[in-house]
DNA sequence: GTAATAGTGTCTCTGAGACAGTATCTC
DNA sequence: GAGATACTGTCTCAGAGACACTATTAC
């Protein structure tokens, strides 16, 4: 037995009661398109959702709940939410995963002593187009986040998605995760409508002076360069579109935000 | 035995291996003012500092540490560090605190499978006066942050002081915590000089110009109101000069800083 | 008058937003 | 030409920042 082993030993025995476990729970948000039926081409209308997954009879019956699991003392807590939003998507790639916030107060989970470590990931939708979620017969599924708020869920996991939502909307207009919404070549139409679906109050409402505030202003300069081909063209795409629209792409740069 | 008991017993002794216990830890900051030894009255010079315990003869020596400790069941994470902040500061009042991150890896804590759940809190110089960290004798003592960082804190310690700086220098721009340094009524020159404390990089040059941002510009109006006595007229203070300095006091209202 | 902070005036250039207009392409 | 998106032009007013200037008070 190490040293370390018998110290952990002593530890435990000594004093303290310690939690019954340390599960991390996913809002995983998604923006589904649905695609209009018009004479032309044009955007779909966008969506914002959220991953939920159906608890089988366990103490909160049947509601549906954040997707999640218990954390091991092997890996790190980071680790084990991405572990568990595989589990649950099949996703394979990179995404976008962050912590929010550790919940606890006495009685969260009927279980026992159970904190929860919440996590939000933000997914393209292109990447759960082939996962449980959109098995019907799944017990997991994606909810408009309206439908979701609707929903009597389990736990704390309201309080949790409120939270959620909050910090996804105060990023989506101070910080680039827009990003993750997007494809890596994108154009300005699909941006604004990213952040338009997750902030509803942003609504610039006039394409052109966003378009004038992105690529015209001194503050914002390299927030987004454009796509160019191999002799230096510029590269644009008529994926919704009849016009051809310039494809960007975000530089990696990020201007300050402040209210001073 | 109640059901609940009986649930969670049959949960423990089911299947998972636990954590060791969560404590939660402090970066509780502050802004020290040395006097400047001028001819006339002056602004203090103004330092940000974070406190730290010196830990007993423990796994970890004699480093210093962030202030912490373990949470119980039957409290809230919340409560935890704030009855944590009220033991090593003798604080009654309410301050600022607010949960950062929790962290975990294996191997951070050699006793155990022990995360930490961390937390940021801004306290006024005001109110560590009388306590502890300020008697040369005690184990908990300020640090101006840059001599904290030339420390060897001990556990992740300096991981968590380096997210919580930055924490503090996000929302220093885009919120209005600056309220937690500085008194309910307050000079431009006071909220200049926090901000400058906080975030090096702000300085503005010109007070002159940072005046007329925060007083003439409809994004920002009702950021700031003017202290006014019974009969209506603007409160002024001579404390840091003999030109007497109009008061101000934080509204409630926050402009939305974006960089779209 | 001097030392320190408090505040104003003025000028220039950038930027925000309203609104209208033109362009592009498919059917 | 209709239908949809993609821009560009123009005008006005707000705001940022540079710089210089005046004001206030204790000593």
């Amino acid at each position: 037995m190490s040293p370390l082993r018998a110290k952990r030993i002593h530890f435990r025995t000594k004093k303290y009661r310690s939690p019954d476990g340390l599960p991390t729970d996913i809002c995983l948000f998604t923006i589904l398109s649905i695609p209009r039926h018009t004479k032309t081409k044009s955007l779909p209308h966008k969506q914002l959702a959220v991953l939920l997954i159906k608890r089988k009879s366990d103490t909160f019956g049947e509601q549906w709940a954040l997707p999640g699991g218990f954390s091991h003392e092997s890996e790190t807590l980071d680790e084990c939410a991405y572990r568990e939003l595989k589990e649950e998507t099949n996703i394979d790639r990179d995404v976008h995963i962050e912590q929010l916030k550790t919940y606890y107060k006495p009685g969260r989970d009927p279980r026992g002593w159970i904190p929860s470590v919440a996590y939000v990931s933000l997914v393209h939708e292109e990447l759960l187009k082939h996962t449980q979620a959109n098995d019907d017969a799944s017990d997991a599924q994606l909810f408009p986040i309206e439908e979701a708020f609707a929903l009597n869920l389990a736990f704390d996991h309201r309080e949790i998605l409120t939270d959620a939502l909050q910090r996804v909307r105060e990023q989506m207009l101070q910080t680039t995760i827009a990003k993750a919404f997007l494809p890596d070549e994108f154009t300005l139409s699909e941006l604004l409508q990213v952040i338009e679906t997750v902030v509803p109050s942003f609504s610039s409402k006039d394409r052109g002076n966003f378009e004038r505030r992105l690529l015209a202003t001194t503050r914002r300069q390299g927030l987004l360069e454009p796509v160019l081909s191999a002799d230096g063209q510029p590269v644009y795409s008529t994926e919704f579109s009849n016009s051809p629209a310039k494809l960007y792409r975000f530089t990696g740069f990020t201007p300050t935000a402040m209210i001073y």
